[in-house]
DNA sequence: CTGAAAGCGCTAACAG
DNA sequence: CTGTTAGCGCTTTCAG
């Protein structure tokens, strides 16, 4: 049923109708049997329709590399919450940790379709980066900070390098860390960092053998563990970026009777569920993922519709959770 | 930049620029113009102006209760798997298991904006059946069995049966049962009667105070072990109708002294990751969320334009992983 | 193979 | 407050 079909139904005008879903511009009379003409038909209009004349689609592209990490799916639930507040949907593209999707996206994104798009990055390209600057449609980019853009992201060093004074303030004196990639700013640069920084500021070193890459699991934070504890000097501290790594790291350090925080002290760092039932408790930071999501719509739905938008940043906060894991 | 100022600027007719776009019914040359005027211009079609002409969006709504539960992030994993080879893409609706949203966004379903539905449901009501009917486009329930409705299901029943009898048959005598609300017809329903069901037949009976109903959550677990063990005479096995429910009582035992497996057994549904590093590793049935995902996607598709559908079930196995907690 | 023209369902002036 | 009307950007006959 469409608008005409059901302005006669109503006995009503398609302008009446139209009206009646918009500005609201009626009189009682016929606002009272356009309701009953619902009631009766479940009318409602075309989005699609809607959109072709509006220019508005009330929908918002939302890419992210893979819905089954639990920061991203907090983040996105943070999304979901604002957005829904708002009338706007969520267009969703899980990319599987494939840059291609990522770029196909963003291109299909950048001429209609949505009204605005929130990218939850990893790695960034100079694709990236020339795709980004041809969209014709505000782009809020999150979990890290890329220049010229709006961003909504973490503090990540902050968050490595407390964690790491942290560990070195209770005695530690041969730190290993266990990273993910540096093309990676966030999770990998930044904590990186973070982590490097503390020891300098500690005048600690770091054994070349004691510092590794992993990848953004538990298995992996698993096997770079035994290849740390494969070295002739054991570290007695282990800094890993994220807690699926420091859960996989702790695993092996039970299995092998390695003892935390006797032996070695081990933190992680997001502070996901994870942390919680480890084997032995994890010190970690929160970094409030979905207080991102919901800055970052926030911050997306206010540019909508604005004619020039300056980039901004913003960087939130962290905090330490201190367990088990740290404990001397 | 629209079809008529496009097909202008590419030197061909608005009609050509569209057959170019779609069954492709066109000369070499003008194609090779169109071609190369997309280069430069980078148009592409207006997806709102074909929906309301073809009258399909390529969009699947899917609504799920809770992004940030590890079964629901699969299953939509699976779903934007199969959906982006199909070119369509996801619509979607987190509900944070609110009733409401659920309703409301069916609603909106209902009439236009996307192609089909999937449901990842929760508690099915009359309101739920009746709007379920009225929908004018194909539904796949996801999660549960829903008469007259075409669900990709797991054998929650089968599932819970199997684990109970493991900690049977390793000689357990004295079952506790950590559930959800039965309200839930499968992670609730369905699990508890398959537990009662290998209790009774194995000529086991159960102290009525061993039996507890949870919220979805390691914290709801914890107190519900706190519970079952302040009564008279410990269980000697605790069937958990979810990993995390069982993952909030391995904690309870652990602070508390109770050993596992020796004093208790326990199990987990579902073999989320949280299994494999709680402080004993974690017994349990793999549900294949995301290959649930993936079905029903498929299954959405095959019937979309299509005119009538038979409801049809699709009823996936279980995979029982044995690890250290009923290790006996 | 091709272009003109008639809509798709809706909104937003416009003149009352 | 109201109805008429002219499009929005596209697809799809239809007659070449």
């Amino acid at each position: 049923m469409n608008i005409s079909e059901f302005a006669e139904y109503a006995g009503v005008s398609k302008s009446a109708v139209s009206r009646y879903f918009n500005n609201g511009y009626l009189s009682d009379d016929k606002r009272e049997k356009i309701e009953k003409a619902i009631e009766e038909t479940g009318y409602s209009p075309s989005i699609s329709a809607q959109a072709i004349k509006t220019r508005v689609t009330k929908l918002v592209g939302v890419i992210i590399p893979k819905l089954s990490s639990e920061s991203c799916a907090r983040i996105t639930e943070g999304i979901s919450q604002v957005l829904y507040e708002h009338g706007y949907q969520i267009l969703l593209v899980n990319t599987a940790n494939d840059y291609n999707k990522e770029i196909e996206y963003l291109d299909l994104f950048r001429q209609n379709r949505v009204d605005g798009v929130i990218f939850l990055a990893t790695v960034f390209t100079d694709v990236h980066r020339s795709l980004l600057k041809k969209m014709h449609i505000p782009v809020v980019i999150t979990g890290q900070e890329y220049k010229g853009f709006s961003c909504v992201c973490h503090d990540d060093f902050g968050a490595a390098y407390a964690l790491t004074e942290l560990m070195l303030h209770k005695g530690a004196v041969r730190p290993a860390y266990i990273g993910v990639t540096d093309d990676d700013k966030a999770a990998g640069e930044a904590r990186h960092k973070g982590f490097l920084k503390a020891l300098a500021d500690n005048d600690i070193s770091l054994d070349k053998h004691n510092s590794v890459t992993a990848e953004f699991n538990i298995d992996s934070g698993y096997s770079c563990a035994k290849k740390i504890f494969s070295g002739r000097e054991h570290p007695d501290c282990i800094f890993c970026a994220t807690d699926n790594i420091a859960a996989g790291a702790i695993l092996y350090c039970r299995e092998n009777g390695i003892k935390i925080p006797e032996d070695v002290m081990i933190c992680g760092v997001g502070d996901s569920k994870i942390g919680a039932i480890t084997a032995v408790p994890l010190t970690s930071a929160r970094l409030h993922y979905k207080t991102a999501g919901i800055e970052a719509a926030q911050m997306l739905l206010n540019s909508i519709g604005r004619a020039s938008n300056v980039p901004k940043i913003m960087k939130l906060d962290y905090e330490i959770v201190e367990r088990e894991s740290t404990n001397r």
